[in-house]
RNA sequence: CGGGACGUAGCGCAGCUUGGUAGCGCGCAGCGUUCGGGACGCUGAGGUCGCGGGUUCAAGUCCCGCCGUCCCGACCA
């Protein structure tokens, strides 16, 4: 590819409205422009990043048995209604209304589509198991579209559907599609993480998000230092924390404490520090007062709390439940709650005693409260949000916090689409049965920008290889000196007719400009073609990401760019 | 949807406080000189100042409404 022909917008500034580095380096490359908040052109350059990531997820799809198809975008509602996710996705469903009046939508996922398309014609345990997979568009109205092609509102992914007879066969289609996942995510090059995520309310069933490492990342786990654990931030249960060396006889007290309705201010009021306060959080849920207990330092995990109450909605007493429950806000202990209230603590409170907390009564707080004498606790749970440093639930080592982007989720669904759709395949036996699925997704355009996250400097995009729009660039440093032009034009001949994906930067701008643009867009191996060189049968070669410099003789230099490319990240 | 900020040439910005008829850098076009890390000179093109309304002799500037974009908060690939 001549880069005199190449739809390739470099821009000199960093564009005002991106903030994260992938953002504003795609830009900057000339690898998207943004048309909408959320949405973008892709251009050549990015383009191929996109194509060369597809590709690694199709090898690695087919071999794992998986099939490509397409499926539309453009959906009818009326699967959607049928298994409830017209009205579960609310508003981040893309909503429109044909001339007739019939309600479609742009597609998020295709769950419902694939169910019915193979519940439609592949009606036998003969035909299963089956994989059926796309690269598609996805549209997702997201309350906030972020960091450019992190989270649009348009996106590409591959979603794969595994079908199975039986739990076992879906356990089985799981595992290849967990170990496909790995494949595709090292040739990837990513740092990634595996973790066992939330079950959340739909489906239920197993799954594991692929986290790529990132500090933008909106997606948080929890690591070991030792490498033995490894969560969901909103997921990770940490060892709870050694009991205070207390006997709890001290004697229940009321103490004056006006203006203290949080715990720092009767931290500091007291004196004590705020894990010696026993924090009660009031929540509502199906009807019932839920009672939280944790020490003062602590925040709930809502997530744990939700999945512990499910299918009943949880939320977080508000001004007005204080009142009509006749609780007075900020001052709350659990001392006296009645039967009807369920008392949860998290593992933390066990074992400690001798309680600061409130007295239920405004102004006023208790010291020395122990349960079960002053109050009674239902049920020990982990409900504390994981915060860094806490302890390793397997070796007892630091945990540390990590950023990521998911970019890859792998679900196990059970029957929670071919139920609903009465997706059913006649078994050996001549019984109908549901299909047990699975929902497999991979980011494409996500990938990309993560992959900018990670690998990126000062200089530019690092894209590895295995997604660098080209292999490798050759720069005419001197357009106007006819030896320079033939010797870059032939080895930039030589490697194309070698199969390598080379451009020649063959504009008319000046070598600054050049090498410059060659180090935004990240040429994995450069090739600079110069009258110096020339002058002493030599060109230049320079390793992107190491900025590492070698000559080569001219004649040489094609064989010295496939040599170097080797050992290119 | 709440909270914060912004919207002036393709990009980055100044001008707004104190209304007087729009400017800088980059980029773009032409000519010349340059030519190995974003060259220099001269000339030039390019703007309904986000949109609508209002105040005023006069609005980019003041007031009201709307739209758009970005950042921070409950989702997901």
């Amino acid at each position: 590819m001549r880069l005199s022909h190449l739809f390739a917008p470099t821009l000199r500034e960093d564009p005002a409205e991106a903030e994260a580095a992938s953002h504003r380096l795609l830009l900057r490359a000339g690898f998207i422009r943004q048309v909408a908040s959320g949405i973008y052109v892709t251009l050549p350059l990015g383009l191929r990043s996109i194509r060369k990531i597809e590709r690694i997820v199709r090898e690695e799809m087919d071999a794992s048995g998986a099939q490509e198809l397409r499926m539309p975008i453009l959906l009818p509602a009326e699967p959607w209604k049928a298994t409830g996710r017209w009205e579960l996705y609310g508003d981040t469903l893309f909503r429109l209304t044909d001339r007739h009046g019939r309600e479609l939508l742009l597609g998020p996922t295709q769950e419902e589509v694939v169910t019915l398309l193979v519940a439609g014609d592949l009606p036998s345990y003969r035909d299963l198991p089956v994989n059926l997979y796309q690269i598609e568009w996805k549209y997702r109205d997201e309350f906030r579209p972020r960091f450019g092609l992190l989270r649009g509102r348009e996106f590409l992914m591959k979603d794969a559907y595994t079908f199975d007879r039986d739990e076992d066969g879906m356990a089985r289609s799981y595992d290849a599609m967990f170990q496909a996942y790995r494949r595709i995510f090292d040739r990837c090059a990513l740092s990634y993480v595996i973790v066992e995520a939330e079950p959340g309310q739909i489906g239920g069933g197993v799954n594991h998000e692929f986290m790529a490492r990132a500090d933008v990342g909106e997606d948080l786990f929890a690591e070991c230092v030792n490498g033995d654990y490894l969560a969901d931030l909103k997921a990770a249960t940490p060892q709870p924390p050694e009991p205070a060396a207390r006997d709890g006889s001290a004697p229940l007290e009321k103490v004056h404490t006006p203006n203290a309705a949080t715990i720092d201010a009767v931290s500091t009021l007291l004196g004590l520090p705020g894990k010696r306060m026993l924090k009660t959080m009031l929540y509502e849920a199906g009807g019932t007062t839920v009672a939280v207990l944790l020490p003062g330092d602590r925040e709930v995990e809502e997530a744990k709390l939700e999945r512990l109450l499910f299918p009943a909605p949880v939320r977080r007493f508000e001004d007005g439940d204080f009142v009509a429950r006749g609780f007075v806000k900020g001052y709350v202990g659990p001392q006296g709650l009645e039967e009807g209230v369920t008392v949860l603590a998290d593992h933390a409170v066990r074992g400690a005693s001798d309680w600061v907390t409130g007295a239920n009564e405004a102004e006023h707080h208790v010291t020395g409260a122990n349960t079960p004498r002053d109050f009674r606790v239902d049920r020990y749970e982990d409900l504390v949000a994981l915060r860094d440093g806490d302890r390793c639930p397997k070796c007892g080592g630091e945990l540390r916090v990590g950023r990521s982007i998911v970019v890859g989720h792998i679900y196990q669904l059970g029957t929670r689409y071919s139920e609903p759709l009465e997706a059913t395949f006649i078994d050996e036996d001549g019984s109908q049965r549901l299909y047990q699925m699975g929902s497999h997704g991979i980011g494409i355009s996500r990938v990309l920008a993560a992959a900018a996250e990670q690998f990126h400097d000062d200089g530019g995009l690092r894209l590895p290889k295995v997604m660098a729009p080209f292999a490798a660039v050759v720069i005419v440093a001197n357009r106007d000196h006819e030896g320079v032009v033939a010797e870059a034009e032939r080895i930039y001949r030589e490697l194309a007719e070698g199969g390598v994906e080379v451009a020649l930067d063959d504009r008319e701008e000046t070598a600054g400009v050049k090498f410059a643009d060659a180090d935004l867009i990240g040429y994995p191996v450069q090739v600079v073609v110069g009258k110096r060189g020339v002058a002493v049968g030599t060109a230049d070669l320079k390793l992107r990401a190491s900025g590492e410099r070698s000559q080569a003789p001219l004649a040489e230099a094609a064989n010295a760019v496939v040599d170097l490319l080797e050992t290119a990240p």
